[in-house]
RNA sequence: GAUCUCGUAGCUCAGCCGGUAGAGCACUUGACUUUUAAUCAAGGGGUCAUGGGUUCGAAUCCCAUCGAGAUCACCA
């Protein structure tokens, strides 16, 4: 144990030998906050120059000690709740039992150290330097912290010093993160308002939330590699899902109008500052829609979530150097135009041979089990994806690369699929839902041969969902969002990392 | 999985062409009844990630391992 510590449990044992217990079981009334106070604490000046107190007589404010200033017989302290911080002033006269000043000189002045979490009585006023503060008449230790933060500095004009930076410490001690760096803070909230706004949005339109499997025995939907677990009792392999579309799917054959997900998925794949092996989704299927309606209603949502989380309600968001505008209506943009826009190259009219030479000479990596589509998506993501940077919806893919998707309606080949493009990346994937269950099971059967060609992402046959198509879905839209990448979007994160509280960390020592 | 960079006090960092481990904040003691990156005075705190090697001598040079970040590959 460090010096520091060792000296905190001395304190502690002290308080406990003044009979004070520093994990007090009962509970303490919290009446106000700090910024509440900050924001509208409110005086008058009389005409012979005293200041009348207008309001917050009688505050009881609860948090953790950030900072603490002795000053002779009377102390600032910095408090800091769920809110932010405010000034506390405390005086040896106020805190006097009878003669006894034992509480003020030892046990505020001595055992009490920075992280604790106290609860403080009082009233709110104004220091002669401006600052409102709460004057302190009753103070209560809360819970004692054996360790100490990492202290954090700014000065008036917002400097920040000794910043605690080191991500490892960071992502590991995720509560120290949030206790000394509130931008941090912020970044969460706004998460879980992003995820708010969103379901309100599908309240709305009439859809139902429910929850799928996690614990699945054919991992289908996607492809990606699972992760593979296993079941005692029934002693059998289970795969932790890696996409729930499918058993959306079956719910909307069992007539819901709509239905969707916000859940965690997992991908046993490499990690990096967009990845992390499990990563929230939103899913969401609506019976009689298409791919169309899909692309409106997303325009709708995205332009809500931006207001929602914009300080003044607007539509837009700084990404890096770009603005990026979230009110609808997004380009449209075939796969097949977006290549020919960015490359020149007419995929359309090319052929495999024509497609592999162009890929070998722009030094775009291929292999052998690549057939035309997974060449075009191959030249997609490496000449045209990156400069996506308005939202747009990038539109009918080729029917190889989206096995669970309907054919197009008029453009043989191609299958009603669009993905959302923002920033150059992708942040969600939709398509008019493949309900012909004769030809879905051909595209599995296209997949497995696929597979048998060597490609690792071709996806597995899943008979029960295949008989549930047998038994009729209705013609659905749906779409998959990456809640993840949204959220890092109206941050400005750059690392996934910086949106999960605990990202995945290899263990310690 | 590959390559590069990094790991020194509770935190942020300096020291790295080898020669006794440093600063600021935090901590301890003292002064101060409106301070605010409080101030002033004095002081304590280190297995320099871990393990090897080279050397009279290693925080410093070399190797391995562990952990982290960045880039790439795979994926969303």
């Amino acid at each position: 144990m460090t010096e520091q510590e060792l000296l905190r449990r001395e304190s502690l044992q002290k308080l406990r030998e003044l009979g004070i217990d520093p994990y007090p079981p009962e509970m303490f009334e919290v009446s106000a906050f700090a910024a509440d106070i900050i924001a509208n604490y409110q005086e008058e000046v009389l005409e012979d120059g005293t200041k009348n107190r207008l309001n917050y007589h009688s505050v009881a404010l609860a948090g953790r000690l950030m900072a603490s200033r002795e000053a002779g017989k009377a102390l600032f302290m910095n408090l800091q709740d769920s809110t932010g911080r405010i000034q506390l002033y405390l005086r040896r006269d106020d805190l006097m039992q009878g003669e006894d000043g034992t509480f003020f000189d030892v046990v505020i002045k001595k055992l009490l150290d920075l992280g604790d979490y106290i609860g403080i009585k009082g009233f709110a006023f104004r220091t002669k330097t401006g600052e409102v503060s709460v004057h302190v008449q009753e103070f209560k230790l809360l819970s004692k912290s054996l360790r100490p933060l990492p202290i954090v500095k700014r000065d008036a004009e917002g400097n920040i010093f000794d910043a605690f930076t080191d991500p490892e410490q960071r992502y590991r001690m995720r509560y120290v993160d949030l206790t000394v760096n509130p931008d941090v803070r912020q970044i969460f909230i706004k998460r879980s308002k992003l995820v708010r706004t969103m379901r309100n949005f599908l309240d709305e339109l009439g859809l139902l939330e429910v929850e799928t499997p996690i614990l699945q025995a054919i991992h289908g939907g996607a492809a990606a590699r699972p992760f593979k677990t296993h079941h005692n009792t029934l002693d059998m392999p289970l795969f932790l899902r890696i996409a729930n579309e499918l058993y959306l799917k079956r719910l909307i054959v069992g007539g819901f109008d709509g239905v969707y997900e916000f859940g965690k998925m997992f991908r046993n794949e490499g990690m990096d500052r967009t990845h992390n092996p499990e990563f929230t989704a939103l899913e969401f299927y609506v019976a009689y829609k298409d791919y169309n309606w899909m692309m409106d209603v997303t325009e709708q949502m995205l332009e809500r979530v931006a207001r929602a989380l914009d300080e003044n309600g607007g539509t837009t968001v700084q990404a890096g150097e770009n603005v990026i505008e979230f009110a609808g209506p997004y380009t449209r943009l075939t796969m097949f135009d977006a290549i020919k826009q960015y490359t020149g190259l007419d995929v359309e009219a090319s052929d495999e041979s024509t497609l592999r030479t162009y890929c070998r000479e722009n030094h775009i990596e291929i292999d052998a089990s690549m057939g035309k589509a997974k060449l075009i998506d191959e030249i997609f993501g490496e000449k045209v994806e990156e400069f996506l940077i308005q939202p747009t919806f990038l539109i009918d893919y080729p029917v190889e690369m989206s096995p669970l998707t309907k054919k197009h309606r008029s453009k043989p080949g191609l299958v009603e699929r669009f993905e959302l493009f923002i920033n150059g990346k992708e942040v969600a994937n939709a398509y008019t839902e493949l309900n012909d269950p004769i030809d879905q099971r051909e595209r599995f059967e296209e997949q497995l041969a696929l597979a048998a060609r060597g490609d690792e992402e071709a996806m597995a046959m899943d008979d029960d969902f295949l008989r549930s198509l047998e038994y009729a879905m209705p013609p659905t839209a749906g779409i998959g969002f990456g809640i993840d990448r949204l959220t890092m979007l109206f941050t400005g994160q750059t690392s996934i990392q910086e949106v999960l509280f605990f990202p995945q960390m290899r263990p310690e020592k």
